[in-house]
DNA sequence: AGGATAGCCTGCGGGC
DNA sequence: TGCCCGCAGGCTATCC
């Protein structure tokens, strides 16, 4: 399941292929997965026909390809979406639940959008700009989080946010990019219980909770993400990050560090999987 | 209005 | 062996 570092394994690998290549032939086998954005259509044009990649852009779990003229395509791959290179000028169809096509020359190859559950989809963009007002919703991008501005977003309501910070880290709002496998993974590093009240997270917690963010975010992408069933990169390979989650998926397995059995409960409709003994709700006690 | 909840969608694995 | 059910979860819409 594409996160944060899941995706930006996705924009880095495609980045050589894609960047300086022209668009040359557009095929959609589901209309459905595109929305168009403000005065766009579901047209080749719209999904970039014709034009010259500039560039590929990331914010927290979204790409976007922009292209020379502005145009530009967002694309979300939710749950189970892959976005890869085929090589070779072959034949494209609509099996295996690919939705999308593009052809790339002058190189001569296939960019494929794949998503069997259809969670993600492809947004269009006459303009980067109404993509980057899009973006302005979003909280800032967790690869560079720092704690002050953690601290800023879990505060800046009038009253302190009683919801818990397990949720709040899911809130694509207020921190971009964070899903449920690296909240459980850094709210672990940190020491943090999932189920604290966000609003009660002092400076000092905002700062460690950064610092271990980052610190996955780092790791996982040094390994090229996190595969648990469907995720590949750009080149079609899985990553290896999985092996190394320290609580996520574990419930019921014993604690790295401290060996008590990880608890496994449902908080913000999520499977959430952190140490009692390494995580206590009383923050005045077991501190590391 | 912030926060909780339902629903979308498919594949897979456990249980019988 | 085969079927059914539960579960996985990012995001939007809707409700309270």
């Amino acid at each position: 399941m594409p996160e944060l570092p899941e995706v930006e394994r996705v924009r880095r690998s495609l980045e050589p292929h894609l960047v300086g290549s022209f668009i040359e032939g557009v095929w959609v086998f589901r209309q459905d997965i595109i929305e168009p954005g403000p005065g766009g259509a579901r047209t080749a044009y719209d999904l970039l026909n014709g034009s010259r990649v500039a560039e590929i852009r990331r914010h927290g779990k979204q790409l976007a390809i922009v292209a020379e003229d502005r145009r530009a395509v967002c694309v979300h791959l939710g749950m189970t979406g892959q976005l890869f290179v085929q090589p070779g000028r072959s034949a494209i169809n609509g099996q295996e639940h690919r939705h999308a096509a593009w052809g790339l020359e002058p190189a001569g190859a296939r960019l494929i959008f794949r998503d069997p559950r259809r969670f993600g989809g492809l947004w269009t963009f006459r303009n980067v700009r109404a993509l980057e007002e899009r973006w302005q919703a979003l909280g800032p991008d967790a690869l560079a989080i720092t704690g002050v501005q953690l601290h800023q977003g879990l505060h800046s309501a009038a009253r302190p946010s009683r919801r818990t910070i397990k949720a709040a880290l899911l809130d694509q709002g207020l921190l971009a990019g964070v899903g449920n496998i690296y909240a459980d993974e850094a709210l672990f590093a940190a020491h943090i219980h999932p189920r604290r009240p966000a609003g009660k997270l002092t400076a000092a917690e905002c700062e460690r909770l950064a610092d271990e963010l980052r610190a996955v975010f780092a790791r996982a992408l040094q390994a090229g993400g996190s595969t648990l069933r469907d995720f590949v990169d750009g080149d079609g390979q899985p990553g290896r990050y999985g092996l190394q989650h320290a609580v996520y998926g574990r419930g019921g397995e014993l604690c790295p560090n401290c060996r008590a059995t990880l608890k496994s409960i449902t908080l913000a409709q999520r499977t959430t999987v952190f140490c009692v003994t390494c995580q206590p709700l009383n923050k005045r006690r077991n501190r590391p």
